[in-house]
DNA sequence: TTTTGTGCAAACGTTTTGCAATTAT
DNA sequence: ATAATTGCAAAACGTTTGCACAAAA
């Protein structure tokens, strides 16, 4: 699962990292959004409960959770900034390349490939990044 | 279809964008390489036969592609630069993140899951980006 | 001929580095 | 106590911009 915020605490805590309160608030941040957010949003909302929180430490703590595999990079929405996934499960992410922001699919015919991936390839996974991208209803009316 | 050489330079041409030869090289490169390449690595190689060619034009001609669906960015393998690919045929990729290499999987159980996607969100679709990073064998042994 | 594309150089923004002060364990 | 983490500043990197020249249509 691991898409809660106590579940990427627990998930440092047992790779031998320390529980600091930036960290802590990062990882509540990601948990209880659903926003998928950029290295930059996440720094701008957790710097107004700690203002002295530094965009190293974001980018220190979410290169650690993807290297955990407990936070999934998706990558680019248009701008050029990596957008994560707190949310590990298997499913369809929609990116909109105009406003930037990144939905998930309502639809339960995804299944779990990453054991036919690992299987097949022989490589050791770490995260997955399955996302479409184009234009939402929105912004298709407004600019295109 | 779209993966090959000439389906792309079509596409192009198609879009009311001028074929250049350096667009045609780079057309080319895409539709004949399996590689996943990154801007970088298809200025590299394509200046090899065209001296003059600059990197500018290379990122302009990914971003025309990519703006008219014929490739798609895939993001990044663990290096910071974005990998394409020409093939937009649905299937799955996986990315090695540490020798930052992408390759297709060998998996038929792959469905096209545009038309869903569009229907269940109503967005507009322009690509996708479906993609599993991890360790590739040779890495495994080596560094991990 | 006219509009589009090219290539250079400089700017941009995101992310990474090195190091002293701080803090979780 | 002690080793890890933080935060600052500065740099690095891939990518984007503005403009004069060149080339496709």
């Amino acid at each position: 699962m691991n898409s809660t915020s106590e579940g990427l605490t627990t998930t440092l805590k047992q790779a031998g990292l320390r529980l600091t309160p930036q960290r802590i608030a990062i990882c509540r941040l990601l948990g209880e959004s659903h926003t998928h957010p950029t290295a930059d949003s996440i720094y701008l909302e957790v710097h107004t409960q700690y203002p002295s929180l530094s965009r190293m430490t974001v980018y220190n703590t979410l290169r650690a959770l993807v290297d955990l595999g407990a936070v999934n990079a998706l990558g680019s929405a248009g701008d050029d900034a990596i957008h994560y996934d707190g949310n590990t499960d298997p499913h369809i992410n929609v990116a909109c390349i105009s406003c930037h922001r990144i939905e998930d699919v309502p639809a339960r015919q995804v299944v779990d490939l990453n054991a036919l991936v690992a299987r097949e390839t022989g490589f050791k996974l770490l995260g997955a990044r399955v996302l479409y991208y184009g234009f939402c209803p929105a912004c298709q009316k407004s600019t295109h």
